[in-house]
DNA sequence: AAACTGGATATTGGATCCAATTTAGTCTAC
DNA sequence: GTAGACTAAATTGGATCCAATATCCAGTTT
């Protein structure tokens, strides 16, 4: 009974998923282009099958659109979407937070704090990617420590549906800074056991993004 | 240009869906159970694949659970699940009202008013199919008002977790002259305007449709 | 007797092939 | 010159076939 030394991807729809959706976090699958099925196959190696199933899980999620005979094509998101995303956001957020910080244990907090210490890390390496991951990971031990599982599912299909934007923000240093502070300020409400006072500051962290993200739609397209 | 007689099934997959739905909600696939991907198909007389597509979807929804080379199993709901997706249910419902309510057109208070009618023609008729159909299509009209699609699509997946259920429900002639009462309720709020006072009546109509199905699941199974 | 090993069978995962539909382009009719 | 119809190419949808994995059962070992 050996342990697993590295993560194997059982199956090929499971890696094709994964792959797209980094495709589509970095934007090399910009909104709007239309997905070509067998190129896209031909590019990860494998055949049609895989990728459809994978494509009908992202449709699933919002993340492509899908018209019979007429294929995939990659959502777009308008600033009207932004809102709506974070004002969900909003609401169930605040429910996760109520019901998670009664629950907390010691190891949840150590967790979470050292989830927080890798966002600076990765941030001090200027390492976006490891930056957005290990927010997430802060964000979600914190979401599942309420114990609802359609809450977190629900919610980490509003946070992948912004997830192509979420590196932006993070790009600006200025941006970073603040987004450290705001997660000691939440995890000292965590330690004080004010889960009103963690609503505040999350509602204030994802309020400042929000607004990062809206000027950055509004201005102009992603890239320039 | 023949006009179409009857809404035609364009894709198989969406015909294999839509009779998966039915099998789901009627019992015949029973949490629980296991689903053999050739047995399905052969009975819907497809083949394999469209059947495949579906079940992702399906997954997606939450309505089965998938294991990599094991299959999918037919998700089972517990009383905690049931209270979860109330509570959820809570929170976007009372947004999507407060939001739908200042746009009420004329036309779509009609539309609300005429399905909250056929809700009780059915319910008259026994017909529990349709009373289960005519009910959503009054509740989402309101929703749907809000213009906010991804909160309706969330409020949607929510509600489709529970469908099962909810016949049980629109069983008892008690349940189904209560849920005409309230119906009327919620539409006075909505002619008067009263956001507050539709969210309540919503409120009022889902606490007693939680706590019947609870009591159903927590006293025995459901063909019991 | 219990536990491990090996192989047979059932089931899922993936690839290839064919059918159905859409789309673009061209030709014709008016 | 434009609208409509027809044709051809590209693309998706579905079926069949083969491979990979899991499960079950017998046999063997300790």
């Amino acid at each position: 009974m050996t342990a697993a030394l590295f993560t194997k991807p059982p199956t090929a729809q499971e890696a094709v998923l994964a792959e797209m959706r980094r495709l589509l976090v970095t934007g090399e699958l910009a909104p709007g282009t239309p997905i070509r099925q067998e190129a896209l196959a031909d590019r990860l190696g494998v055949s049609r099958v895989p990728v459809r199933e994978a494509l009908k899980v992202l449709e699933g999620e919002g993340h492509v659109e899908y018209s019979a005979h007429r294929g995939y094509v990659v959502a777009e998101l308008s600033v009207e979407d932004l809102v709506e995303v974070y004002r969900l956001r909003e609401l169930l957020e605040a429910e996760a937070i109520r019901v998670a910080v009664p629950k907390l244990k010691p190891a949840d907090l150590a967790a979470i704090a050292s989830a927080a210490a890798e966002v600076g890390a990765a941030g001090k390496r200027a390492d976006l990617a490891d930056v957005t991951a290990a927010n997430r990971t802060f964000h979600f031990l914190l979401f599942d420590a309420a114990g609802l599982p359609r809450l977190s599912r629900t919610l980490r299909q509003l946070w992948d549906a912004t997830d192509v934007y979420r590196s932006v923000y993070f790009a600006s240093p200025t941006n970073l800074q603040r987004v450290n502070d705001e997660h000691n300020e939440l995890i000292a409400a965590l330690h004080a056991g004010d889960a009103k006072a963690a609503i505040a500051a999350q509602a204030a962290h994802r309020a400042h993004s929000v607004e990062a993200v809206s000027n950055a739609l509004t201005t102009q397209s992603l890239d320039g």
